[in-house]
DNA sequence: AATAATAGCGGACAATTGTCCGTTTGTCAA
DNA sequence: TTGACAAACGGACAATTGTCCGCTATTATT
């Protein structure tokens, strides 16, 4: 039989996100419509949408390449910690993730709006937490969590839930209303974070 | 000089409430457009949106009875365990701040979502986080941290902002996830809470 | 090369959100 | 009462999001 695959579909691909880059960096994201993305492109409508349903579909593709580097970079340390007691890597990695999303707000946000809204609260999938950037964080921060309390130092709690609440406890408009209402720094916030989820988990904090 | 008010536009916006509030309960809160509600209630697009510039707006009014009864139940119970520690306190507050979100996630996913996107991440009002049912938990919990902490009960963090990532915690798309995927009850997930979020920050834990 | 078949492109179209402006309507002064 | 003034109504309009379907272009087959 024919099973025929365009061969220019995956330039497309790649014109569309360049598109998509460029536009965002230039007005930012916010502003930028889907339409105004396809137009610029040079594609019809269905043409994005096919591939990318929402802005945030987008946004998580764009962010791919950073996340990348963040996983490099958490990895690298972890390597490096090896050695190190748990809290310290715990604290190293917290601390990658919070620049990280201070960095990448914008598209960030982009990205948990279309996790709020929309059908992906009736879909099985809820994209989002079944994507590769949460299922790495969360499953980092969680063996992190599960071998500090299965070697006796914090107190007892189930990793997995405690993961999930970390991370949603780092949600891009609450830290940014931190900063810009409070005024607090990255490194305030990394240090406040420490202070409230971290350390008190941990017996010898004291 | 003349400065004349309609004494119709009282009766306009509890139409609007009215109108909202039935098609909600009958088609959802995500199913039904603004537009919709207009049409139904027989008013113009711009009298509602004069009102209420987003359905996030809408629902945190609609939502303003239920958190008035949720107000009254957090002071009574805060009233009556007025000698009770302050670790029973915090966790009586928490239990009730559960109950709540889980009993009313469909409209507070609703106002999340305004609140997430939307021009009000450039505004400086931050509608949501200066909205009277935020400032009032917040404040709520911030002073019995602060007690808590004041007393030497705890270890040391700034009350303020532990109050900002306890209610970030919260978000009701984490909290239905965690329900959705992984089964667990709304008593499980106050459980879990207490012990991840209240318990550890307690020296008298051990 | 010519042909058949289909993956998938593109623009028109529908639905929703948000805005603008001509007109209505209630209030106050005479 | 009547007239003037402005608060505020309502629907038309613009912008954005999301869908549908006719048509093109690509590839396997002969």
């Amino acid at each position: 039989m024919v099973t025929p695959k365009r061969k220019d579909a995956q330039q497309l691909t790649e014109l569309i996100l360049e598109t998509a880059r460029d536009l965002f960096t230039q007005y930012g994201v916010d502003t930028v419509s889907m339409h105004q993305i396809a137009k610029t492109a040079g594609v019809g409508q269905a043409t994005m949408y096919r591939r990318y349903a929402q802005k945030g579909d987008l946004c998580l593709e764009l962010i791919d390449d950073q996340f990348g580097r963040l996983r490099a970079e958490i990895d690298g340390q972890l390597e490096q910690l090896a050695d190190a007691p748990v809290l310290e890597r715990l604290i190293a990695v917290f601390r990658r993730i919070i620049m990280f999303t201070h960095n990448e707000a914008s598209l960030l946000k982009a990205i948990h709006v279309s996790l709020v809204q929309s059908r992906c609260l009736n879909d099985d999938a809820q994209q989002f937490f079944c994507s590769q950037p949460y299922l790495y964080l969360h499953g980092t921060l969680t063996s992190l969590l599960k071998e500090a309390m299965d070697s006796g130092q914090t107190v007892s709690f189930d990793p997995a839930f405690t993961a999930h609440i970390m991370i949603a406890a780092l949600a891009p408009h609450t830290l940014q209303h931190l900063s810009d209402r409070y005024g607090y720094t990255t490194d305030d916030i990394i240090d406040q974070l420490i202070c409230t989820l971290i350390r008190p988990l941990f017996h010898s904090f004291e």
